[in-house]
DNA sequence: CTCATGTCAGCAACACTGACATTT
DNA sequence: CAAATGTCAGTGCTGCTGACATGA
């Protein structure tokens, strides 16, 4: 880390500004999350699936934006802790259907708790009304980049 | 990426939020660096060598908050390029003094020109009042959590 | 044949750690 | 001796790519 005074230079700049506040995010969930043996994946799989209810891998990936191929250790360690049961669908014999158990759902209330607590200390230097801003800020800058690639999909580029 | 709606569940999370738009903005940065040949600590280090003259290797990267070892892949790069010249210093032999180039300078103008329309498309959707706004929300963070870590370091914890 | 699904192996970027030789 | 400097090898996490077998 930087042990001293700022980067004077970088000083102000929005895109550094948001790369190093995600930093100190990602180390209050990984310190979190890591007390609860828990992977910066799960909290999305459990509540996705609580309140989707079952669903295949590929939906549930889709849904919480994971990738494919990172769901399946995400639910091979989610399965092997029994928060989550993989049963095949005879209806389509190449999926999986991914459940909730009831030691999933624990442990998704405790991520619940633990995610109110990093938010928390997150934000810890802001008022309620300062939060609610920069959450919109926030939310409008991911819409737009979002929109902006979803149309850049569609074009078949040089 | 997600191609499809947004995480629903994990929606307005804070943490989620500058994480997500960290990511965009890192793809941002990548692509218009990448174009100049440049890579993410290019800037940091040729503007602080601008700004503060030349300097040693520790120094450097104390300044710009890159780790040590970090720094001589860096510097290998960019003295391979003709941007910056290390020179060993004669005064304390193990330091290596770094200074920048004039075809360092034409880089570092480069990447500002980059560095300018990297802010502009990420936050495009914002009027300029709400880019100072978001600036300072993230400014504040920034601090509080710089000076809880300074703190905890010195804190000999179990 | 095609497409979707689940699985696995691996990569690049980033922040970071640990070890080491050299010099102060 | 302890401490700082520069170098190198390697790790863990994350988002992502590519390949593959199976089945719809």
């Amino acid at each position: 880390v930087s042990p001293s005074d700022l980067p004077a230079v970088v000083g102000e700049l929005p895109s550094w500004l948001v790369t190093q506040t995600a930093l100190y995010a990602d180390r209050l969930v990984s310190a979190g999350f890591g007390r609860l043996q828990a992977h910066r994946y799960d909290y999305r799989v459990l509540a996705t699936l609580r309140d989707a209810g079952p669903m295949s891998q590929a939906d549930l990936g889709r849904r919480c934006g994971i990738h494919l191929s990172d769901l399946v250790a995400t639910l091979n360690a989610l399965a092997e802790a029994g928060h989550v049961r993989r049963t095949p669908d005879a209806a389509d014999r190449r999926r999986n259907v991914v459940t909730l158990t009831p030691a999933g759902r624990g442990q998704l209330r405790r991520l619940e708790r633990e995610v109110a607590r990093i938010q928390d200390d997150l934000l810890a230097p802001l008022s309620a009304a300062e939060r609610e801003q920069l959450t919109r800020l926030l939310v409008r800058l991911l819409e737009h980049h979002r929109e902006k690639q979803s149309t850049v999909e569609h074009s078949t580029v040089d």
